[in-house]
DNA sequence: TTAGCGTGTATTGTCGACAATCGACATTGG
DNA sequence: CCAATGTCGATTGTCGACAATACACGCTAA
């Protein structure tokens, strides 16, 4: 720790060179996640690595990082494909979800004034933005990043764990739904009450909020796929 | 290979060799559950390749699996360790399986008499036998099984799914506790009246019930890491 | 015709060798 | 003495080649 006040806030800390089966994963992730990658297509490893100008290790084990969190699946001998999802697995992903945002609400009232909500506020404010400049991406994203600060303020690593996987399926869900959405002002108006229930420390209201949102969302990812296929 | 078709129903079906990765895996999370392993020790992939006479490649997707299930931790370029359990780490477990069990709980009360409550009951029964003929390895594997079937009652591919990486760690948290225990039928007389309630579909009850088991479970292992290291 | 059997091909499974990276220790220059 | 730097050993990261396996197709024989 000498010398080290010189170069404190200038640059060149953190330019690392990631191991390339975490930008062949990043990469195949972003591609499932986008849509690109369709439900029961094919990968195979071979042609994978050509097309990326690696070999077949990182691939395979990108792979395997994929298939851990649910976005691939692999039969051995077989082949490797994007997981299709069906109405089981959507009502098991936004059921559980809705178990776990209970859970991180209960944890969030426990701690009481000691949370601080602004984060969660200054996002509710942006979604009533997007929705009225009719920015559907954004308001998408915002609310993903609601709900994931909602389960950071619980404190909980392995909640916040668990629950990342699950959002990384519903991304995956949403990706699917070519043609949405009707309400969009109405998501928007979903999450303010949550906020206000939590500084209220009105733990069964807040759960209560909590759940019709999760459960509409689940509906209207069900509807889709009951038309769509 | 001639003969194929005469010996359709005939065993030799289910010998198939798994795949390497998976037999190494299996050797290191036994030997990890089993308490031989330690945390903190360190693994190398070629000590381990050469000690079980395969190459690196199965031992390394092995080291892979096991991160994932949270049983190691690995740093770049630096090594593979057994993950060490930290008493917040054990917080985090506990809590999160004992909202696991609440959902649970939650679906199979909704589900109604459809559900057939026959394997908890029997294995309740099993369990005091253990507990009275004090054979502590067999009531704690016999309490595993409960709650699994338990979870497998919910009907919940997802959630059975996560709770099994959770059983995993509490496995290992018991498996690090030397020295249990003295309440060996008080371990027992826990659960009865869980299936009780479950039965005549008291939601509230059963969940009461369920709470105070796992909260008791969590503090007996907190215990020992105050005292043990 | 057709049931059963070999064969071919595509894919994953496994292997040994080499490259990249990290941490610790030795080295050097002041 | 000591701080900066060079070097070394250990470990993981990546690679290309070969083996094992599963499935589909065509072939043979009754």
């Amino acid at each position: 720790m000498s010398e080290q006040g010189k170069m404190d806030g200038i640059l060149l800390a953190g330019i690392a060179n990631p191991p390339l089966r975490s930008r062949v994963a990043d990469r195949l992730r972003d591609a499932i996640l986008r849509g690109e990658l369709r439900p029961g297509q094919t990968l195979t490893e071979v042609a994978l690595a050509q097309q990326l100008q690696v070999s077949r290790a990182p691939v395979r084990e990108a792979f395997r990082s994929l298939s851990e969190e649910g976005l691939l699946e692999t039969v051995p001998y077989k082949g490797t494909r994007v997981r299709a999802l069906s109405r089981t697995d959507i009502e098991e992903t936004y059921s559980l979800r809705g178990q776990l945002e209970a859970f991180a609400i209960t944890r969030i009232v426990e701690r009481g004034n000691r949370v601080d909500l602004g984060g969660l506020e200054r996002l509710c404010g942006q979604m009533q933005e997007l929705a009225a400049a009719g920015d559907l991406a954004g308001l998408n994203e915002a609310d993903e990043r609601f709900h994931k600060t909602l389960i950071e303020l619980a404190d909980h690593a392995l909640l916040l764990s668990v629950w990342s996987t699950l959002a990384l399926r519903v991304r995956q869900i949403m990706a699917l739904r070519n043609r949405q959405n009707d309400n969009l002002a109405e998501v928007a108006l979903n999450h303010p009450p949550i906020v206000r229930a939590l500084k209220a420390g009105d733990l069964d209201g807040a759960l209560s909020y909590i759940a019709r949102h999760v459960a509409s969302a689940a509906d209207l990812s069900l509807e889709l796929v009951a038309e769509g296929g």
